[in-house]
DNA sequence: TGACAAATTAAACAATGTTCAATATATTTT
DNA sequence: AAAATATATTGAACATTGTTTAATTTGTCA
């Protein structure tokens, strides 16, 4: 048997975790059983009750770390970014980059981003990302009022996200799939190059 | 007991779909159980494995019938339809309004298109979704190549999933969401706007 | 050294997907 | 019409899941 305190609460948190991301490293479809997270970790199922209050906070946990990182690569990588297309771009790419080297931790964040359970830092961590994502959209096109650049960003994050969704599934049904990076970079020229001049008036309600 | 031969295979079936549709229905976070869906059916659980080969091919045939409605739906709202964007516009349409007026079918669907478990039909009819999508984009931009539009079909597709994806969480989660109809054609407008004139050249790869 | 407290486990629970022998019912044969 | 056969349907069983909790081990302190 484990002895008592090997581990601080604090460190068995990062054992689960880590258990956690071998786990859909090893297998990008396995499923992540509470079971074999502890089993990954040297322990057995009651002690992840310790620390989490059930599986889905396990998860959400996982998913706020992984966000978390990806955070702050967006942050650093554009940090001295004075292009804010560029910028968008890093962004994205931070974000597709995920799908592409570590499928299995891009599903479990994206299933968990979509989820229907609440969890107040993860759900912060994608508003920080909004927010980055609508700073360079001002810059883009200052004269937009925030109510528009919110629309604009929501929609521009939404439709990388998609594309990640279609790159993941392609990929893990070995269709041919396309490049998510070159995908996501035609998107966004595109669609700022409509950005900056269009009125943004979107055409009237279908019927 | 029912008694042996009241409804064939074939009404088996459909009875089947119909009972995952109002579990789905009536409450959009609800499990989908095989027993849920038994009672729901009049039948047990050993019936439904006379049918379906498992709960996954189960859930793949409901999401085949539900791309199939959407898919005819697109096809008859645009068959008279002069404009190729108005008609891409159309095509969104009607699959977010499955998001916005049956969020558990939607969720049903996005999360099964997106499963890594191949079904033959289901990934067909995404094809031809995409193929509906190619052939307005090349109607709005002739002079583009096939490969040029499929990847201008891929990038817009997944947009408008994406937009699908972050307003059925928001409402879920209870967040401020917007119209997703809204989103979908500032998107759309947006983004044709730049696909007619641009040169479709992403920038530079990043790093 | 012994008693208390806390960490960890092992076993138990209900609910899941799935299988299959038993049973009820329809159909065919005599 | 009764018996024999075939098959539709069930109900019980199994393994595996998430989750809880009583028991046990281990560290600490009087």
């Amino acid at each position: 048997m484990a002895r008592r305190s090997d581990h601080s609460r604090e460190q068995l948190r990062d054992l689960a975790i880590e258990s956690v991301l071998a786990i859909v490293d090893a297998d990008p479809k396995a499923k992540v059983s509470a079971r074999a997270v502890a089993l990954g970790m040297g322990y057995t199922v009651g002690t992840l009750y310790l620390v989490f209050e059930n599986l889905d906070d396990l998860i959400a946990q996982v998913n706020t770390e992984l966000l978390g990182r990806l955070y702050s690569d967006m942050q650093f990588n554009i940090k001295d970014e004075v292009d804010p297309q560029t910028a968008l771009l890093v962004i994205a790419k931070s974000y597709l980059s995920l799908a592409e080297h570590y499928p299995g931790r891009w599903q479990l964040l994206s299933q968990g981003v979509d989820s229907n359970t609440q969890h107040k830092p993860l759900d912060n961590l994608v508003e920080e990302i909004f927010v980055l994502v609508e700073s360079q959209l001002l810059r883009i096109a200052p004269l937009r009022n925030a109510k528009e650049v919110s629309i604009a960003a929501r929609a521009l994050w939404g439709a990388v996200h998609g594309i990640g969704v279609i790159y993941t599934t392609s990929r893990l049904k070995r269709h041919t799939h396309y490049d998510a990076q070159f995908l996501a970079r035609t998107l966004i020229h595109t669609y700022l190059s409509g950005f900056v001049f269009d009125t943004m008036q979107p055409v009237a309600p279908i019927k």
